[in-house]
DNA sequence: TCTTGACCTCAAGTCGACTTGAAGTAGAAC
DNA sequence: GTTCTACTTCAAGTCGACTTGAGGTCAAGA
C-alpha cells in the first residue's frame, strides 16, 4: 500500500487539501479509497496535478482540462487544440511584448506628462483601436 | 457643445454603456453632465478609456488604475510601478514562451502518449516544481 | 479508554469586473 | 398629445476557481 494521504498529496503538490477535494468533485482527480474518512491517493495523482497546473497556465479552464483525460485517466490531448493554444499564446506573447516595451519607455521617458510622449500616445491609440487585447475581457456571445 | 452622448462613447470605445456607468460609479471616468437623463461625456474620455484598457491589459486592477489619475483627471503614472509591471510582464512572457514551445512540441511529437515524451515530461516536472506559474492563482495571505 | 487533531460533508461565501432585470423617465418623432 | 425608445437607477445575478464555516467522525497517541 504505497498510497498517499491527502495531506501528503497537498503538501507535495503545493495545493491546499480543499483544492484536492474540489478537483475530485469536478472529476479532475480520483482517490483510490479511504483510510477511515481520509482520502488516499495513488502517487500518480501528483503527475496529474502537475498536468492540471500546466493546463491552467496555458489558459485552459478546469472543464477543458477535465476533457483532456480519458475515463481511465490517460491524458488524451488533442494535438490540434494544443496547436491552437500555442498560436493563441504566441499572439498574447507578442502583445505583452509590445506592452512591456511601452511601459519601459514610459517609465524612462522624460516628457513631463505621459500624454505628451509620442510613444505612449501610439500605445494608447493601439489600445483604443483594439490592437492590444485585455485577457479576461468578456466578449458577448463568446464562451 | 461638442460633448458625446453615452451611446456614442460606448460605440466609439467599443464597450457597453453599462460598463461606462460602472466605471463612472468606480470613479474611473466622469460625465460632464446630462441631457435629460442621458450622460454626456467630454471627448477626452475616449483617451481615458483607452488608458484604462491599456492598464487592464498590463494586468492592473481597476482600483489600481483609478489611483493612476489625479483628482483633476491627469494621468499620474508612477514610473516605478511601471517598471515593476514591465519586469512582471517580462517574467510572464518568458514563462509563456517556454509553455508555447512545449505545446508546439507536444502537438508535433510522435510519441504515442504525451507522457512518454521526454520534452513533455520535463515540462510537467517544471510545472510540478513551480517553474511555471498560473496567472490568477490565489496565494493565501496575499492580496 | 479518552482525547486530540486532522480529516469529513455540505452549504455558503469570496473576489473582480461587469451584466441583467425591473420599474421609471424624458426627448424626439408622429 | 401620445407613443416610442433609449436611456435612467438600484439591487441582484453571473462566472470560475476555490475558500470558509459549522457541525460531525475516526485513527492514533497518552
Amino acid at each position: 500500500m504505497t498510497d498517499l494521504d491527502i495531506a501528503e498529496v497537498a503538501h507535495r503538490a503545493g495545493v491546499p487539501a480543499s483544492t484536492l477535494r474540489f478537483y475530485e468533485e469536478k472529476g479532475l482527480i480520483a482517490s483510490t479509497g479511504r483510510r477511515g474518512l481520509r482520502r488516499q491517493y495513488d502517487p500518480g495523482v501528483l503527475e496529474r496535478l502537475a498536468l492540471i497546473a500546466l493546463g491552467r497556465t496555458a489558459g485552459f479552464s478546469l472543464d477543458e482540462i477535465a476533457q483532456m483525460f480519458t475515463p481511465d485517466g490517460q491524458p488524451r490531448i488533442d494535438r490540434r487544440k494544443l496547436s491552437a493554444k500555442a498560436d493563441e499564446l504566441d499572439r498574447r506573447i507578442r502583445e505583452l511584448g509590445v506592452l512591456r516595451d511601452s511601459l519601459r519607455h514610459a517609465a524612462a521617458c522624460p516628457a513631463p506628462s505621459h500624454l505628451e510622449c509620442g510613444t505612449f500616445r501610439r500605445l494608447i491609440d493601439a489600445a483604443a483601436t483594439g490592437g492590444v487585447a485585455v485577457p479576461g475581457r468578456r466578449v458577448p456571445g463568446r464562451r
